[in-house]
DNA sequence: CTGAAAGCGCTTACAG
DNA sequence: CTGAAAGCGCTTACAG
């Protein structure tokens, strides 16, 4: 690591003049300046940073999905009304001899950190502690301890209003197409789906649910499965809108229209769902504020403040668009 | 601005037994390290770090679209490699007394700046360049000066790829719904539907161009007036996914089936292009690719060496999917 | 486990 | 325009 001193010593100036040069004060001569800079340059020199760049650790598994992208502006929004720079970043994928996605941040000392869709071990969750780092987690993939800050969506309220949507339209035969079981928001949306058919007085039938991961193929291939099985469903609510777009392509395939044969419900409501073809009837799930309130709560924990609230979840609502019908025949 | 002395002071301890405190060390007792960090907690402390937090900036005008997250994919790829910190932030929609976005990265000192769709205006680029911090433009809003680097698409193939594919299917009346004037991309875009035309023998048709913002409405508002003029097009190329989007409202609305009665090709390749209904023909802009070079070039120039390059366009390529057929009557 | 003393990297105020 | 001197915020090495 370069110092003052080191630069100052190549150029044959002093420190002073050199720490000028860096601070782009005007009382430096050009010839002298053109020299220093030349040689900071060479050397690599990095300045040990002066003022606090206060950070706001934005932590992802992965950046791929559309997803993502509603988080980040929702963050970035709260954090630039804070005063805080906003740090994206990824923590899956990515093992071997690097350091580990905590100690990295560890090592820039945020002013607090957000994790989406985590699952945050013991140790790691010792870490943060120990360090004073505040930190919320966004749609916690797994039960937290108690007093892990969270913001997530009402899940299950999401698959209760999704069901009971298509109960309303006429249907009775509704299938699932389930997320992964070690995720809270997918068990949820399940157990919504489940509670408002018994409201309804339709029984629970487990082989109309079949689940897999959050993406497309799980949901052709599921989709293939239910669409193929003797008595098809005449709906099918997803757990996500990936899946239901795999679903769109497995009624393709089995011949099958949207809405007039088979109605789809997803969630989320990504941007894909409006320019689906049908466009996507979905629960919407308020990502943007999501994250927004996330970041509020750990603005106020970093400070000292005590967050009116460290356990939320913010309301999901049905956007109905033209992929569900009443069934045929009805 | 609290100094660790301040905290001492209210602790009623020494200003290394606080620095222990704040480092982490084990050599504190616990009773001692827990009032320290109540202080620490109440007074606000923050630290001013000590090791050197390298930063790459990556400045969106706008955070809205999807597009966004390709780009910061492409960043963070390399960010992480490289040992930076990725911070994103926002350029545009930000006026009145707040400091400038130039003036809140300056403050922080980053190792690099990327900015996208970016205008420069000489100031900024003066003062960038002043205090040697390094940046490069990602798809260029407008001419560059000669020396500042970035990284593009080939627009002008891309516009000439989409409105051969149509040619080739047999279509000779070719609509076009532009982007604004102002943006490179847009007008080269443009010329390469023009090229594509002219070389084919097919005379260019100013009334069958019109121009407007990259978005929905302006596919919707545009797409109804081309489709409702005497001689309306079998094609249309659209600036961007979202206008090809708006056209698709604009057919539903005048009773034209894609690709029956029309054909429609986009530019972006998005993910919703893969998702609507139906599937959207339209040339792939490599944006993650695009931000990995970007990200390079300006690692190579905050390190002294020369990049092999610092002004690139990658290639676009013609993604067919089910938005196009030969012309009626074909 | 604690803190006085020395030291580090940088900046500021000012004499020339 | 330059740099010797003093100062700032923090850390380190070490005596108790």
């Amino acid at each position: 690591m370069k110092t003052l001193a080191d630069i100052a010593r190549a150029a044959g100036v002093s420190t002073p003049t050199v720490s000028k040069v860096l601070n782009g004060r005007a009382d430096v001569a050009a010839s002298t300046r053109e020299r220093v800079e030349g040689i900071l340059r060479e050397q690599g020199y990095r300045r040990r940073a002066t003022q606090p760049v206060a950070l706001l650790d934005l932590v992802f598994h992965e950046l791929t999905s559309a997803w993502a992208m509603e988080i980040i502006r929702g963050a970035e929004q709260v954090a630039h009304d804070e005063g805080l720079n906003l740090l994206v970043s990824k923590s899956g994928g990515r093992e071997g001899g690097e350091l580990s996605w905590l100690e990295t941040i560890m090592a820039h000392r945020p002013a607090g950190v957000l994790l989406v869709v985590a699952d945050l071990t013991s140790a790691e969750y010792a870490q943060l502690t120990a360090r004073g780092i505040p930190f919320v987690v966004i749609d916690p993939a797994g039960e937290l301890d108690h007093d892990v800050p969270s913001v997530g969506a009402t899940n299950w309220q999401g698959g209760l209003a999704a069901t009971r949507h298509l109960l309303e339209l006429g249907h009775r035969r509704i299938g699932m197409v389930a997320g992964p079981d070690r995720l809270l928001c997918s068990r949820a949306r399940v157990d919504g789906y489940r509670s408002a058919l018994e409201s309804a007085g339709v029984t629970y039938d487990p082989a109309l649910v079949r689940g897999g991961e959050f993406n497309q193929e799980t949901g052709y291939k599921v989709g293939l499965e239910l669409l193929r099985s003797r008595q098809r469903p005449t709906a099918v609510f997803a757990g996500n809108d990936l899946q239901a777009l795999g679903l769109y392509e497995a009624a393709r395939e089995a011949g099958l229209r949207i809405p007039e044969d088979l109605s789809v419900v997803g969630f989320d409501d990504m941007v894909l769902a409006r320019w689906a073809g049908p466009p996507l009837t979905t629960i919407r799930q308020p990502l943007t504020e999501m994250a927004a309130a996330a970041a509020r709560i750990v603005v106020d924990l970093a400070r000292g403040k005590e967050p009116t609230a460290t356990r939320i979840e913010l309301a999901t609502s049905l956007v109905e668009r033209s992929s569900t019908a009443p069934p045929p025949g009805a």
